[in-house]
DNA sequence: AAGACGAAAGTGGTTGA
DNA sequence: TCAACAACTTTCGTCTT
């Protein structure tokens, strides 16, 4: 559907080739899994069509397809009942047919181990993602990391559910969903420091670059967490921009520097928050925030509002 | 009494020999 | 593989509101 020449690039992994267009549900490259855009517009119909009338009858066929289902979507199902589509009976003969046919896809379906591997994996994949409410363009991607982790034999000899869970935090770093690593081992039955070790060895045998976590990805979920208001957020934001320029966060945890950027900014608005409240929504102690939020006003230059003093 | 502060010791992960 | 190291945590006593 995409025309391959079109010569769209990754926008992270920059140099890969192409970007296939995966049956025109998404775009999606190949290499790495991000997705770069969501739904591909103007889709047209996938056969040629000669005139008007014919052009209205054939639209389009079928539910858009997805990496998050083992066969992609494409399942044919074979019914038991021996009935044609009107409901009649299906003479003697075409029965031994179709029963043959019906072994035949049973076999095809989900007989080979990797096959059944996969499925299981997939379901795994889905099950964290419900859990952590993951948006579409996610379970996306971590499906097809974990696909093109099979196609390079990286799952042979590991467990499959670390790799999956590996994928999930790949898929959101890839597509800056705030997901911690705390928060899938708790949901998968891996150990957090696994998850990582697995995370690493994908992105190294995949080739994909994780750029660093920005504190700003983290400052929605919180401020909604503490049920700030977006002046509160767009403070905590600039805070950070400026603390980006400075370097200041450089090496430091990124939602310490969030968490602190949160804490400013809901003082500066009026909106004030405790350092234990910021602190147990953000999963940081109240000693780090207190670390990094001195930093912030001694280096920015900042100036909180008299019911707060510091030396 | 609750919140903020900071010193000191401890933990887990990264880095570099 | 080991030690050094920075960030972060835990704990706890003190000060402020």
């Amino acid at each position: 559907m995409v025309e391959k020449d079109k010569k769209i690039r990754c926008p992270e992994c920059g140099e890969i080739e192409l970007i296939k267009d995966y049956e025109r549900a998404e775009l999606i490259c190949t290499n790495c899994g991000l997705v770069i855009k969501d739904k591909i517009e103007n889709l047209g119909p996938e056969w040629r069509v000669f005139d008007k009338e014919e052009e209205k009858k054939r639209v389009r066929v079928g539910a858009p397809v997805t990496h998050t289902v083992h066969d992609k979507g494409l399942t044919t199902m074979i019914d038991w009942k021996d009935r044609d589509i009107h409901g009649r009976n299906i003479p003697l003969m075409k029965r031994a047919q179709i029963y043959r046919l019906r072994k035949l896809q049973k076999r095809l379906v989900a007989s080979n181990v990797t096959e059944r591997n996969l499925i299981f994996a997939l379901s795994e994949l889905n099950r964290i993602a419900s859990h952590l409410d993951l948006p579409k363009n996610v379970r996306e991607s971590a499906a097809v990391i974990y696909r093109k982790a099979m196609e390079l034999n990286l799952i042979k000899g590991r467990s499959i559910e670390e790799i999956a869970a590996a994928a999930i935090y790949a898929a959101c770093r890839r597509c800056k969903v705030p997901v911690t690593l705390d928060e899938i081992a708790e949901i998968s039955r891996i150990k957090k420091k696994d998850i990582g070790r697995n995370h690493r060895f994908l992105a190294k045998k995949l080739r994909i670059i994780f750029p660093p976590i920005n504190p700003i990805d983290y400052i929605p979920k919180l401020a909604s967490e503490l049920k700030l208001s977006s002046r509160v957020q767009n403070i905590a934001i600039n805070i950070i921009k400026q603390a980006n320029m400075k370097g200041i966060t450089l090496g430091k945890g990124p939602k310490s520097i969030a968490a602190a950027a949160i804490y400013i900014a809901s003082i500066l608005a009026n909106e004030r928050r405790t350092q234990r409240e910021v602190a147990e929504t953000a999963h940081v102690t109240e000693v780090t925030i207190r670390n990094r939020y001195k930093e912030l006003v001694e280096r920015l230059n900042l100036r909180i509002p008299s019911n707060i003093k510091w030396e």
